[in-house]
DNA sequence: CTGTTAGCGCATTCAT
DNA sequence: ATGAATGCGCTAACAG
């Protein structure tokens, strides 16, 4: 069945044998070896490209050829090796995402979106971690280019330096931010919409009739609490009623400080809003030691959904990101990135969603578990 | 400064002058094509060779043409392609991950102390997820056996056929099994302990006092599940307690309705020990609308810690798995393996540790906030 | 319809 | 100390 191929000349006879018996030697001795096209073309007794077109799609092959080879590729367990199929095609099939910690419920929400779109597209996603380092960033970023990923979804360091922003600008290969713009840059971006959200939850709070409303933050200087803070600033001002913002909050002391001192004041805080979920739980512990009543003495709303956050009792407002559409509108414009490169930069901004409920004055019995299934 | 180089014979004459042009083409009307390590050569006037030896280690170089080759990488902004090298080398530097999913923090724990060592390692890590069915891991192993992965780190799914224990057992990549073994098979596995953790937590209820321990189970039929009620009827039989053992829970509805039976009963029991986190839960908030005291009329245990488990009142006790040091004895033995190749399996079982808090009897205060920082 | 062949970018022998 | 030549496995011209 093995069609004999002629030998042009002595040179390339000599190779030809050599190769057979080094391909023989191999997969008697050891099974280490993977078979090729070329052992799965010559057992098949045919060229290696009627291989290579069976396995691509198997177009422009004769049905019998197309059925001997696949059953061939079965006996060898062949599978082709994608490295040299990248080396000939400039395409791995491969996106890069770079989050600063994956054990960040809102970043594996994104991974998770993330992945299941490269999958469908026949991708394969790399991850690697920053812990928010620029430092750590920078060398993730080096190593996908060496790998030539397609595509890369980054969530940027907190801080960026100029050296960062250059590197990012010069980048050849689509890139989408996530959660934080690359700073004054082309590059296109998904975020949530942090100063709505942190004005919609203010207006909530107004609703429910509270005057005298906290803005609690942990580093103002960062993106997303400016722009959290922004949002507060801009409802409380339209509403005509004090700005109330403390920054710099770290530690549960802190916060449990700032809450009594605020509710001590003669003229007493009446809610809190928290830009971030950390502080929530800060200020909720505190507010029970304390014996302070939720929603009665001060309403609660805290920034970024968690889990239980509906089973604590009270259960905690909160302000929900919307992360899997994070994940999704980013890794589909990434993809169209990839295959339209000429295409100008997208920003896009996301709404969250208010969750209600006991903490903001919003009674609402929060069923949580009913329903779902271990 | 770049030497001629001598044609040999006409033909490589034309090919080198075509290969130029070409080359100079791309980088002058496009800068979509990055440069290689002939580019590199050409302009530092040196040997491919040479270039590769700079990259890898720059032994056995001139310190001058060191310099120079290492200034063009640097105006180039050269990076090596890492399918090239993987092509020659028949190694990816590339590790595979399959978890069900990422997005249970346990999961990303592992995930994120995996890329940890990969980095530390030089590897890369690509992540995917099977959503615990069969057929989706299949399809993501064969994903990782063509880009040639050089390690895989899986969560096997909970039910295992025949074939999927076949297939992995004629993997040619080194591959380690997390949280569930490989049936019945000779591939390595690191393990938490579930049956001496549930025999733990057993005992611990036991020298509270307990005398009647109902122990729930959502599908006992799942291996982990089988461990841990092992673990439970070992500790309960050797006290000559009764086996209270309550199986197929799935929702909070059932839960509430198993445990108001078990109140209710002539001979009532006096704590309750849960194979899961969500089923802990279902009875937290089952008691909690009942009215019914923790730990004074019942104690409680759960399997598998969760953030906020401390700041519930009354705070859940716990067993919290070891997935960090899962995720780090899986992916050092997996590197032990990739790089020693003919080392028998090796199977590891990792303790788990038992959080006390208020739900089990021990009234210790909870300080889970203090000193953390945003 | 099918086979031959030339690279993709790199590391590596083997000369020099 | 350095370079020319070769081939890793695959795809895509280009012939037949």
């Amino acid at each position: 069945m093995v069609r004999r191929q002629v030998p042009l000349s002595p040179r390339s006879c000599s190779l030809a044998l050599e190769f057979h018996l080094l391909r023989r030697l191999r997969s008697s001795v050891r099974d280490d070896t993977r078979s090729t096209i070329r052992d799965v073309a010559r057992l098949a007794g045919v060229g290696t490209t009627t291989v290579s077109r069976v396995i691509n799609g198997g177009q422009l092959v004769a049905p019998d050829v197309r059925l001997r080879v696949e059953d061939v590729i079965r006996q060898l367990r062949y599978q082709p090796n994608l490295a040299a199929r990248s080396l000939k095609n400039e395409r791995t099939r491969t996106v890069g995402l770079i989050v600063p910690r994956i054990t960040d419920p809102f970043y594996a929400t994104i991974a998770s979106v993330a992945q299941d779109i490269c999958r469908a597209r026949e991708h394969i996603l790399i991850l690697s971690t920053s812990l928010d380092m620029e430092e750590q960033e920078l060398q993730e970023l080096r190593i996908f280019e060496q790998h030539r990923v397609d595509g890369l979804l980054i969530v940027p360091p907190k801080k960026q330096s100029v050296a960062f922003q250059e590197y990012c600008h010069q980048l050849r290969t689509p890139a989408v931010a996530i959660d934080l713009p690359f700073e004054q840059d082309g590059l296109a971006s998904v975020l949530t919409d942090n100063r709505e959200a942190m004005a919609n939850a203010t207006r909530h709070l107004i609703e429910h009739g509270r005057k005298r409303i906290l803005c609690l933050v942990s580093d103002p200087v960062l993106y997303t609490m400016r722009e959290r803070v922004r949002g507060y600033i801009e409802a409380i001002t339209a509403a005509a009623l004090p700005l109330l913002v403390e920054g710099e909050i770290h530690t549960a002391a802190q916060a449990e400080q700032v809450l009594l001192f605020a509710l001590s004041a003669p003229d007493p805080i009446d809610a809190v809003l928290c830009a971030n979920s950390t502080l929530v739980i800060f200020v909720y512990e505190a507010l029970q030691k304390h014996g302070i009543r939720l929603p009665t003495q001060l309403a609660l709303i805290g920034f970024d959904d968690f889990h239980l956050a509906g089973t604590l009792r009270p259960a905690i407002a909160n302000i929900a990101q919307p992360a899997e559409e994070i994940g999704r509108a980013a890794t589909n414009l990434l993809f169209s990135m990839m295959n339209d490169r000429q295409q100008s930069p997208v920003h896009l901004h996301l709404p969250s969603r208010l969750i209600p409920r006991e903490s903001c004055g919003c009674l609402t019995a929060d069923p949580i578990s009913s329903g779902r299934v271990v």
